[in-house]
DNA sequence: TGACGCTCGATTGGATCCATTGTGCGTCAT
DNA sequence: ATGACGCACAATGGATCCAATCGAGCGTCA
C-alpha cells in the first residue's frame, strides 16, 4: 500500500494536512457534533497512516474542535448553551479590539467589497451560502492587521461556534436577520469613515445581540446526539 | 530499554504528560526564547519514545510556545515587542471579563487570600519568587468561574510572555512596582466590595500600564540569542 | 579567493508492529 | 429473569524501523 502519488508538493507535515481536511468536514457539517473519530478511519479517508491521523485528531484537540478521551478515542466537540453563550462573550470582547486594529488599514475598495457582501447576503435564502457569506464578511473585516495571535484567536472560536451557527440559522433563519443585516451595514459605514469607536460598538452589540438570541433558543442544544461510546463513526 | 518503571498511575497519554514537563521546563525558563528543541532529547530526558515527544511538540506549538518547522525542526517561540504588546492587548480585554465573571464567586477567605498574596509580593525581592507571586495573585483571581475556555485562554497568554516578564522584571525590577502594588490592592478592595465594575476597570489599566512600560524598554527582544540552525539543545 | 554545487551526516516524518486498555457480550450462578 | 463476573475483540498508545529532507561542510571551478 502507500501508493504516494505525490501529486502535490506538500507543505508540511501530513498530520498537517489531514487536520485541514478534517478541519473543514467538521465546518462543513459532515461530522455533527458527538459523532465519534476513528483514527483508522481518518488515516484511510486522508491517505495517511495512523499516526499523522492522530497527530491530527490532538491539533484539532487543541482548537477546541474535537475531545479526545485518553485510551478511548475522538468526538467532535458538543457545546452547551452555556458554553456557547461564553464563546460569544469573549468574541464581544475580542472583535471589536481586531477590528479597531484593522481600520486604518483597509482601503477604500475593501469596504466596498464588504458592503457588496452585506448586499449579498440580504439576497440570500440558502442556509449554507449565508453562513458562509457572513463568515466571509466578519473575517473579510481582520484580513489587513499584522496581529496574527489574535486573528488566530478570533477564527477558533468562530470555528467552535460553526456547527451550532448552522442549527440556529436552518431553524430560525428569518429571525434576527433585519437587525443583523442592517448592523452589518452601520458597521461598513463605520469604517467608510474611518470611525474605530462607532465600528467597535456596532461590532460588541451585534455579537452581543446574536448571543442573547441565541440564548432563547435553548432547544438547539438539547439532542447531545447518541454517542456511541466506541461504535460506528457514521 | 523502555524500562518502564510504572511508578506512577499515568492518567492521559504520555505525550500529554511530556507536553506538560515541557511546559514547565520552558515556564520555568530551562529553555529561554530561540532554544533548539530536538525530539531525542526530548524522548530521552522525559522517558519515551519520539513519537509522544513529537506529540508534544505539537501541542505546544498550538499554545504557541514552540514553533515546530516541518522537516527542520523546533524552537522555543521567541516574540518581538509587537506581538508582545499584542498579547498585552488581548489580555486587556480577556481579563477584566473573567475578572467580572468571577466577582460574585469568590468567597471573602479567597480575597483575604489574594490580600496576603499582593502583600507577600511586596516584600519579596528574589526575581523568581516575585513572578511566581504575581501569576499566582492573578490566576487566582479566576478559579472560580466555570468558563473552561475563558480561562485557558488567558492561561495560554500568560505562559506565551512568561519569559519577557521574567527578562523584564530582572532587569527593571523596581520600576513599576509601585503602581502595580497600588492596583494589586485596588483590585482587592473592589473584589472585596463585590464592585465588578472597578474590578473591570483596575485590572485593565493595570494591564494596559505594564504594556505602556514594557513598550519603554524594547532593549528586552534585541537579542535573538543565537538560532542554532542544526545545533545543540543545550 | 569567492561562489557555486554536491555529497554526507544528522534529524525529522511516517509506516508497521506490538502492548495496553476499555467496551461489549456471553455465561453462569443466584 | 436478572445481576455480576470474565473473556474476547476492537481501538488506541507507543516503540522501532525505514524513508525523506534539510543543513553543513568540503571540494571544484571560474
Amino acid at each position: 500500500m502507500t501508493v504516494m502519488t505525490t501529486d502535490l508538493i506538500m507543505h508540511g507535515s501530513a498530520g498537517t494536512r489531514v487536520a485541514a481536511e478534517l478541519r473543514d468536514a467538521i465546518l462543513a457539517g459532515t461530522y455533527p457534533p458527538g459523532t465519534r473519530i476513528r483514527q483508522e478511519d481518518v488515516a484511510g479517508r486522508h491517505g495517511a497512516s495512523r499516526v499523522p491521523a492522530r497527530e491530527a485528531l490532538r491539533l484539532l484537540e487543541s482548537e477546541g474542535l474535537v475531545k479526545v478521551v485518553a485510551n478511548t478515542g475522538a468526538w467532535v466537540t458538543s457545546l452547551n448553551l452555556a458554553e456557547c453563550e461564553e464563546i460569544y462573550q469573549i468574541r464581544e470582547r475580542l472583535e471589536p479590539l481586531l477590528l479597531r486594529l484593522n481600520v486604518p488599514l483597509l482601503t477604500p475598495e475593501q469596504v466596498d467589497g464588504l458592503d457588496a457582501l452585506a448586499h449579498e447576503m440580504e439576497r440570500s435564502d440558502d442556509v449554507e451560502t449565508f453562513l458562509h457569506l457572513d463568515r466571509e464578511f466578519h473575517l473579510s473585516c481582520y484580513t489587513e492587521a499584522t496581529t496574527t495571535m489574535l486573528h488566530d484567536t478570533v477564527l477558533r472560536l468562530w470555528n467552535r461556534t460553526q456547527p451550532y451557527r448552522r442549527a440556529y440559522t436552518t431553524v430560525f433563519r428569518s429571525a434576527g436577520d433585519r437587525s443583523a443585516h442592517h448592523e452589518h451595514h452601520l458597521i461598513v459605514s463605520a469604517l467608510r469613515r474611518g470611525d474605530a469607536d462607532e465600528a467597535e460598538r456596532v461590532l460588541a452589540s451585534h455579537i452581543r445581540r446574536t448571543r442573547l438570541e441565541l440564548a432563547r433558543h435553548p432547544e438547539i442544544f438539547d439532542a447531545p446526539a447518541a454517542q456511541p461510546t466506541r461504535a460506528d463513526a457514521r
